[in-house]
Order: C-alpha cells, then structure tokens, then sequence
RNA sequence: CGGGGUAUAGUGUAACGGUAGCACGAGUCUUUUGGGAAGAUUUAGUCUCGGUUCAAAUCCGAGUACCCCGACCA
C-alpha cells in the first residue's frame, strides 16, 4: 500500500492522560477513540486486529473447534433462565427487553441442545470471535479495557468429565501457541484464579505489564501465577511447588478458562443419557492483545509490531528525488510475496523515518541517492540498531 | 456502582463580569530532503439547557461528557 494513500495520517502530538498502548495507537492512527472505551478501529488497526484473528482461528480449528458467529442482541429470557439478567455487566434495550451480549453461554448452550442429541456427537466445540458489550462503569487503560470489545469465545461440551479436562489442557496449550505468534510469551503466565461456586480453580492468563489492573503473585520456580483472590486461600505460598518466595507483579488478563461443568447446561436441561452434559468457556480478548502487545514491543520512539501482527512486513521508504527506482522496487518487493507499506510520499526525511519507527513495522527499507550510487538499498529491522546495506540492481 | 476533579479550535492553553487570544496541528503554494525542516497564506473554539445581569467563557442551578481513586472484568 502507497502511504499516500493512507486517509488517516499518524498525530505530532502526544495525547495526555491516557495509557502507553492509547497514546500510541492513537498518535500512529491505529485506533480513534469515540467515547471512553469504545474505539474506532482504522485501516492499520483493523488490520492488527484481523492478523491476531487469523492467529488464533488457525489455533482453534487445530482444536477441531467449529466457527460461528452468534448475535450481539440477545432476548431477556435466556438470561432470566441463569439468573444473569440482573447482572451489572448487561446493557439493557428497548424498554429493558432485549441486552447486549457480554458472554454467549445462555445463547450457544439452547444452540448446542438442539444440535447434539447422542453420544456419538460428543465432544465437540464452537467458537466464535465477535464484538461484546460489557457495562464497566469505568473503562480505561486505552484498548485494554473497553467497554466494547472483540473477544473470541470458545465452548465446549463433553459427555464425560474427563474429556473436559483433556480439551481445558489442550486449550491451555494452544493458548500460549496463540501468545508466542502475539510476542508476549515471555510476558505471558499461566494464572490461578477463583472458579466461583462450581470448580476450585479456573485459570487466567496474565500478560505482565505496568499498564494492567490486576495484582499477580508469581512463583519463579514453576512459573506459575496466582491471583489476588486465590493468595489469600493458599496462604501466600504457591499452591503447586509450595514455594513461598512469590514476586508481585502488574498484570493485565488477556484470556480467562473455566470449567463450567453443569452450571449452564443444567438450566436450559441440556442432558444425555439422564446426566448433564459437562462444558467449558474459553475467553480471549482480542482487543485487548493489542493493547497488550503495544504495552510490551514499544519503545521510546514507537510500536515494534511482532512479524505476525504486523500490519505489512515491510516499511519502503523513498528519500530524494528516486521515484521511480522507488517504485519498482515497490513492485519487486511485492512480488516476492512481501505486505509493503511504500513512503512514496514527498515529506522531510525526517518526518518519513520518525513516523516509520512510530508506525512500528519490523523491517524499514530506505531507497535514496546516496544508497543508489552504491548500487545498494538500506536494510534496518524496527528491533534493531544495525543497518545493512543490501547489493540492488536497478 | 461509591468518592473526588475538570469542561474554551483537531491538540495544549490564555482572557478582572465588558473585543475570545496564543502555540502546535491541519489545508494550499514555494523552497528543502538522512531523524517530526523553513517561509507565505488559509482554517477552526467557549459541552447542553435554564437562571442572575445593561452585559456571561467567566457567577448560580440542572444535565451530559471526560479524567483520577476504589469495586468489577476479556
């Protein structure tokens, strides 16, 4: 894509009082915010947004999960039939008759029943990534917390309680598939948390960052996490290993599993063979990885996009009067296969590579005069100091 | 949802109850072209409703929005 032809231009000014992730996605137009916690999502951002998408489609369909998408607007009934009608989370419609969904168990779980009706078609799950609704009173922190979101949701339900435990571990693991692609592996910890009424522990998934709200207690030995309701009940010693040196850290919860059992099926008497089917919820906030990711790849100039997120791999940038080797670079480059983002515009050097390094994408290519003489283009990765000088043949 | 604060142009700010100004940004043109360059020129604002007053950005009341602390959450 021609830079020219990008309608919304990256901000000189720095926006106050707001989170590091909001500031900088803001500035490189990424993202314009509409009210507090609700977000217009621009060419760039949108782009992000599908990259972190397709990650993690990719990761739930190697589950054998199944896509839907299930609606936004939801009837009173379901949700009067799990007693969550009242809940603060739901914002309410038309004269309170209908809500915004901030979950979808009361809608997928009667969508299940009337789909599977024997044992030969368990276990299996749905999934479905769709923007949620959730009142919070008070949304901030930028992307981390909206109080509209994208979210994948995943569903699962089982005839047996083992097979439960099997999908929730397998679930486990192709979560941190999906963070290693987002580039917060390192960052990203496996976290106890309280399972409510129905099961002892459901586990979170923690991405430490100053930004985040949560306080969690991180045992170095097994790197395991645990949260601030759970520390109390354990008796500030992790609960697996027994370690009791924890460090407390700041985090923000990208992504929240639990087994459900049969707190939800039970209500909508969802059963095979005169028991309750088992089920498990598995959340993923998509938004607020993009949040996250900015909280942790940026530095004082900018983003520093992870190769998979990253809306174009490669940032062309021409100075000088080289318009047309510059072009015919452009097309070189994308016919090698490469997402190119050209700075075809005629701007100050200087403007041209701080706007680059805001923008954030891992590899910058300059063509000038002065790399030509050479015969030569300019080669510098976003996370890197070194610039290479690559042999070009016009 | 509890507590506190703020509201003037896209952003940041100024104006005793008496002419709404400045800076940055954005647009156009020219020059410049290796780290947000220079000149010329243009553009745009008192959150909403009501009250007090000869006169309200300024004082009063209500609403709304936003920000901060707490609670809650992907």
């Amino acid at each position: 894509m021609k830079q020219s032809q990008l309608i919304f231009k990256t901000k000189k000014e720095n926006i106050l009082d707001e989170s590091i992730n909001a500031n900088l996605l803001i500035k490189a137009s990424f993202v314009k915010k509409l009210m507090s916690g609700v977000y217009s999502y621009l060419p760039l951002g949108n782009m992000v947004l599908r990259n972190i998408e397709s990650i993690i489609r990719e990761e739930m369909n190697k589950l054998g999960s199944q896509e839907i998408l299930m609606p936004a607007l939801h009837p009173k009934e379901p949700w009067e039939k799990t007693k969550r009608w009242e809940l603060k989370e739901m914002f309410k419609i038309r004269d309170k008759e209908y809500g915004l969904g901030w979950t979808h168990e009361e809608i997928v779980v009667p969508l299940a029943k009337e789909a599977a009706f024997s044992k030969k078609d368990f276990p299996f799950s749905l999934y479905q990534i769709q923007t949620k609704f959730r009142n919070e009173l008070r949304a901030k922190s930028g992307v981390l917390r909206g109080i509209e979101f994208l979210m994948k949701d995943l569903y699962s339900f089982h005839v047996l309680e083992k097979d439960l435990d099997v999908f929730y571990e397998k679930v486990k693991k192709s979560y941190f598939n999906i963070f290693k692609k987002c580039g917060l592996e390192k960052k990203t910890f496996l976290t106890l948390a309280s399972g409510g009424t129905f099961s002892k522990y459901s586990h979170e998934f923690q991405t430490i960052t100053e930004a985040g709200e949560d306080q969690i207690y991180l045992c170095e030995k097994c790197s395991l996490a645990i949260n601030k309701e759970i520390i109390k009940q354990e008796k500030y010693q992790c609960p697996k290993c027994k370690n009791k040196k924890l460090t407390v850290k700041k985090a923000i919860e990208v992504g929240n599993i639990f087994k459900l059992y049969d707190k939800y099926t039970k209500p909508f008497n969802f059963k095979i063979s005169d028991k309750y089917v088992f089920m498990g919820c598995y959340g993923l906030g998509i938004s607020r990885l993009m949040g996250a990711i900015v909280e942790i790849c940026h530095d004082e100039k900018g983003i520093i996009w992870p190769e998979q997120i990253s809306p174009f791999n490669i940032h062309l940038i021409s100075i000088g009067k080289v318009k047309k080797q510059a072009d015919k670079l452009y097309q070189v480059l994308q016919k090698k296969g490469n997402k190119v983002l050209y700075d075809d515009r005629d701007k100050n050097t200087g403007e041209k590579l701080v706007e680059a390094d805001l923008i954030g994408l891992p590899i910058r290519i300059i063509i000038s005069e002065k790399t030509l003489q050479k015969n030569c283009i300019e080669i510098k990765k976003r996370d890197e100091k070194t610039i290479k000088l690559q042999k070009y043949n016009r």
